[in-house]
DNA sequence: AAATTACCTAGTTGACAACTAGGTAATATA
DNA sequence: TATATTACCTAGTTGTCAACTAGGTAATTT
């Protein structure tokens, strides 16, 4: 399934942005990268998708960087997800039902309702939710 | 994360053996791997782990094969899981708790909290639930 | 004895996530 | 107008490892 470090990486540099722009001023990538600890050239790539997805917008020039374009109440993960262009699949046949020799397995199901779960689970939650703290600490 | 091709097999082959075993006899690996579509080498090396975690027995010989040691409504998918060795963790510092300089990062609980939903979630299913169609089909 | 099964060990390899290199373009400040 | 600082762009590279393959041995049934 497609929850990689993209995905990771993409939510945790949008909640650095939400965390550390005061007053909505740009953000810089570089101080994402530092603050996050994530390769900056490869955080520039998937700076790429989210701007393309209209989640953050760019300043160029000295004082430049990024700032949201919604409010971070606004912003599900699933948007940042799906803006990384990574689909949360788990099935084999990638949804296509065609497993075994053309027809869907026998557990099919059971994994396209954990995608649901999954979906859901990420639309749920904002970032602001994240900044709050409001995301419940895993049970074990 | 890690729900791959292992777990996904190993849930598949363990439930073709529920559905396929008449009067609790063996079925041939050969047959489960044909079904299913799933190497036979591959497959033999992940029964090698699930014998070892008790879920299924072996018998030689022709006519021989393997059988579940439960019944079926009591092996939830996530013994399953478990016994591929594959853990489902979503986290990057793979639940350290120390992404960033030592720390916890900004998302670690969003990840930690979506593990133990993933981890209910087969705990919750059964082989009979998929043999019986009671695994609810995905929402979208 | 022969067939059929499980059991075992040691490779191989193709894909690709993650990262790197080396630029150009725009903007701010002096 | 020069310099610094930022974003923006394109094209590699590469280490890893899931998934698979090869080639056996051991036990059991008929």
């Amino acid at each position: 399934m497609l929850i990689n470090n993209k995905a990771r990486y993409a939510i945790m540099a949008v909640t650095d942005i939400a965390k550390n722009s005061q007053d909505n001023l740009p953000v810089s990538l570089s101080k994402i990268a530092n603050r996050q600890c994530i390769s900056f050239g490869y955080l520039e790539q998937i700076f790429v998708l989210l701007k393309k997805a209209q989640i953050i917008k760019a300043t160029k020039g000295p004082g430049g960087g990024y700032t949201l374009v919604k409010h971070p109440g606004e912003i599900p993960l699933l948007d940042i997800i799906n803006a990384t262009e990574e689909t949360i699949e788990m099935t084999r046949c990638k949804g296509q039902k065609n497993c075994i020799n053309g027809n869907k397995c026998i557990t099919h199901d059971v994994w396209q309702n954990l995608n649901s779960h999954i979906m859901l689970y990420f639309k749920q939650i904002s970032l602001v939710d994240i900044i709050n703290n409001r995301v419940r600490s895993g049970l074990n």
